[in-house]
RNA sequence: GGCUGAGUAGCUCAGCUGGUUAGAGCGCACGACUCAUAAUCGUGAGGUCGCGGGAUCGAGUCCCGCCUCAGCUACCA
């Protein structure tokens, strides 16, 4: 049974092959914001991310610049991909490359019990060979000859014909996991999430697995087999152990059992690999399966998906070096559905950064202290007696940090952004209605308007505390400036499942100036 | 070809087991207000719910057919 204490969350490691996009940002983005929430909620979270870096397309890549592959990766993690945690503000626990050595032992320890215990055999890989790309092709790249080549069938790259080749491999006996895998599917329908990533999996699934060719002997870099030191790993199956090698597989079982399982969010285009392929595997080994596999949809750029090629393919420095990385995180968390394709534009961006970000939480914050300093010389002003409004107000945080956390729970990050929402329209609102300008006009109202304005305040302060999985950067600065940081502690520290608790900011607090948290982009 | 999902206001999207005049945000128009990042609040205009049939007292929401788009249909990570 999962641990409820625990929460392992997982990003896809990620090919070292290129230099990240705003793709790859998005899948960090989303894992570390379930991670922030479940840390600041109290459960024991551990995010993990890394890099995938064997294969034979990094041998290539590498060759073709020059490099030793190693060398090679060195680089691009160092460059490109260490530093996009920095840019989009991750939280991760752990990074983990498949080359260390900790991930190499537990690959090879993993390997060595699937063979001790009779899951993997030695056996021929036919298949289709071409020479040009000197590899075998998958059925993607291969289509029916034309012309001279009539009734073959050749690379869809070089248009020659394939040659059947036969090569010495060891497989993985996946075929004997199918019905196990439907039976997983059926009695754990959210095991892969959403639903309709579920239904494609389980077709494929119901259609009948093959055995899984899971080393190569044409190159050698990857992790050697251990009982056949001239093949190496297949790089997926290296890559996927990641999630175990990382948290204590074998050697640190308590760490093991700590973690394990844990949850993984991908990209809908790996997915099978992690719904089908990696529970195979677990349960070849005898260990649990994922807690949940959940996929999330593509960034559509004008209708497409992203892409280099296209020049779609976007940067996430384009975007936060004009915007910043908490609206980078805020837009996609909120602008996409989680688990559906989203469509990224710089128009929508754009707008939704001046009117939700910008005119809505930012000004928000600041027309609220402002008030502060001017009414009250800048410290939290006294409640007294609550009218129905100031009670609806209390209300709606009350709803909105209990819903929130179930949306989240649930993966559903827009919806938990949606109803967090309501209480930055419902306060902006609430001090149109209330008029605290008027109030402070008659003296006689002072007490009114020392209600009406600790009641903002008080909603910011939960507001803080709900965001700050988010936008850290714009909550911590908000929770300096309500005077939080030096009454309730550390922004980090503030328990989330109790964001929704009124009244935490004790009157007489003293505030402080807000620099601008959004300002506003110029258009050209 | 088969399977899955989608096609709802200018744009991005909600609409669960069918039920009063189809919703939100943005954009647009008009008005109110001035604490605030020329921000805020209110009102309004705007949709034959892809097309055509059907069962139902009643369908965006069920059934049939069709059109369009996307994904999956295994060893590219």
């Amino acid at each position: 049974m999962p641990k409820p204490d625990s929460f392992f969350i997982t990003t896809p490691i990620f090919y070292v092959n290129d230099a990240p996009h705003i793709g790859h940002a998005y899948t960090e983005v989303a894992a570390d914001v379930l991670a922030r929430w479940h840390r600041q909620a109290g459960d024991d979270t551990w995010l993990l991310t890394g890099t995938d870096e064997h294969g034979q397309k990094i041998l290539r890549t590498a060759t073709a610049n020059g490099a030793e592959p190693k060398e090679w990766a060195d680089r691009l993690v160092k460059n490109e991909w260490i530093p996009l945690l920095d840019t989009v503000n991750m939280s991760n626990d752990d990074f983990i490359r498949t080359t260390e050595p900790r991930h190499e032992e537990g690959v090879q320890a993993f390997l060595q019990k699937l063979y001790d215990d009779g899951h993997v055999y030695a056996g021929e890989f036919e298949a289709l060979y071409c020479v040009g790309c000197e590899e075998f092709k998958p059925k993607s790249e291969i289509v029916d000859g034309e012309g001279a080549f009539e009734g073959e069938k050749v690379c869809s790259i070089h248009s020659k014909p394939l040659e059947l080749l036969k090569e010495k491999n060891y497989f993985f006996k996946m075929s004997a996991f199918g019905d196990a895998l439907l039976k997983l599917y059926e009695e754990r329908p959210d095991f892969v999430q959403p639903a309709s990533a579920r239904n494609e999996v389980v077709a494929f699934v119901q259609q009948g697995l093959e055995d899984l060719s899971i080393s190569r002997s044409s190159f050698d870099w990857g992790i050697p087999i251990p009982w056949d030191q001239e093949h190496v790993t297949y790089v997926w199956f290296d890559a996927l152990l990641n999630y175990v090698t990382a948290t204590g597989y074998p050697n640190d079982p308590e760490t093991f059992a700590r973690r394990w399982p844990g949850v993984h969010i991908v990209g809908k285009d790996i997915l099978r690999f992690h719904a089908v392929i990696w529970p195979a595997m677990l349960m070849a080994a005898g260990l649990e399966v994922p807690k949940h596999v959940f996929a999330h949809g593509w960034l559509l750029v004008g209708g497409e998906k992203m892409s280099k090629s296209k020049l779609t393919g976007i940067a996430p420095n384009e975007i936060i070096d004009v915007f910043g990385a908490d609206a980078f995180r805020y837009y996609f968390m909120r602008a996409v559905s989680f688990g559906h394709d989203g469509s990224f534009s710089w128009e929508d961006l754009t707008a939704r950064y001046h009117a939700e970000l910008a005119n809505g939480f930012g000004n928000l914050a600041s027309r609220t202290l402002a008030m502060n300093a001017k009414y009250f010389d800048g410290v939290q002003p006294e409640t007294a007696e609550l009218s129905d409004a100031d009670q609806a107000i209390v209300d709606l945080v009350a709803r909105a940090a209990t819903e929130a956390d179930a949306h989240v729970n649930a993966f559903e990050i827009h919806e938990a952004l949606s109803v967090i929402w309501e209480v930055v329209d419902a306060l902006n609102g609430y001090i149109t209605e209330m008029e605290p300008w008027v109030l402070a006009k008659d003296e006689a109202k002072r007490a009114r308007l020392g209600t009406v304005l600790a009641t903002v305040t008080e909603g910011l302060r939960a507001l803080a505390v709900l965001l700050s999985p988010v936008i850290p950067e714009a909550t911590e600065k908000l929770w300096v400036a309500l005077g939080a940081k030096e009454t309730l502690g550390e922004l980090r520290e503030q328990p989330l499942r109790d964001a929704g608790a009124w009244g935490q900011l004790p009157a007489g607090t003293p505030q402080s100036s807000l620099a601008v948290l959004f300002p506003r982009v110029e258009q050209d």
